[in-house]
DNA sequence: TTAACAATGATAATAATTTTCAATAGGATG
DNA sequence: CATCCTATTGAAAATTATTATCATTGTTAA
């Protein structure tokens, strides 16, 4: 419904590929990539170029339906905006394990520190990395 | 000194190569890609290649020399590690403007945040995006 | 129906970084 | 000094995610 009203507002078009790739994506819970979204919605409609999903991806965005997640590893992955409201990441050094966490004391100081040097805040992204409790135990276990 | 004990240390040859593209990113303050770097470092020495550059950057790092800034536009920034303690950043949206700033509060928030969820912090990013002052002041004003 | 043009898929292009590899440089050894 | 030996280098190719191009197809509206 949202995606289909941003497509109206801005003279879109609604097409199949289009509805296609949103059905995959809201379907899914994790954190995807464009690659591994192409490789879902492929199996679908194989005959569905990867351009078409690079480019329903960035509509997403512009339609506040995504957001784009950058942990650094030159793949950029997304997740669902809609009815799931900010928050940051806490990641496993170890086993990569992701939990996403919120802090409204750190979400409040954030402001207060950008105001400190004038600035309004407008966003910001905050990656915690750790040792989860798994792999510290592993570690601390030693090799063999 | 640094470097020159972590090259010895890991049985590397300290090579002119390595010495200048040292000095050059010692010499510097702002935050640099190894593009930068190496246009920089060919001044000196043109028939430097720019793997080089890049090979010597991870050096850096390895050695805790230098630290990798990332800001999400596709480029890899470094800067000074050492004699440099961690800080975050808050960025201008408009005009690219950049501070170092950090909340000592926050710092320790993001260790508890963490610990809450059993995982023990080794790191983390922080960038805040907003608008500076200059910035607010031209978009109130209106184009023209 | 037809003209106009938005959307698509295949493919080429881009851009930062990494890898490969043959040539070189220098330290260690005799 | 002469000779191994291998780390290092520079040039060029490869990689990888993403974006741009473009000819073809699909949709809309006169
Ligand atoms: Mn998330
Ligand atoms: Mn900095
Ligand atoms: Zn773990
Ligand atoms: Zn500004």
């Amino acid at each position: 419904m949202i995606f289909q009203k941003y497509l109206a507002k801005h003279d879109l078009r609604d097409t199949p590929q289009r509805e296609l790739i949103l059905d995959a994506f809201l379907t899914l819970e994790e954190h995807i990539s464009a690659e591994q979204l192409y490789d879902i919605v492929k199996r679908q409609d194989p005959s569905i170029g990867q351009a078409t999903v690079y480019r329903v991806l960035k509509l997403l965005m512009e339609a506040e339906l995504a957001r784009e997640i950058d942990f650094g590893d030159g793949v950029i992955r997304y997740e669902h905006k809609y009815n799931h409201p900010h928050h940051d990441h806490l990641v496993c050094r170890g086993c990569g394990k992701m939990l996403e966490v919120v802090d409204p004391v750190i979400e409040e100081l954030q402001k207060r520190v950008a105001e400190s040097h004038g600035f309004k805040l407008t966003d910001h992204e905050m990656y915690l990395y750790g040792l989860c409790e798994d792999c510290r135990r592993k570690k601390s276990a030693g090799p063999q």
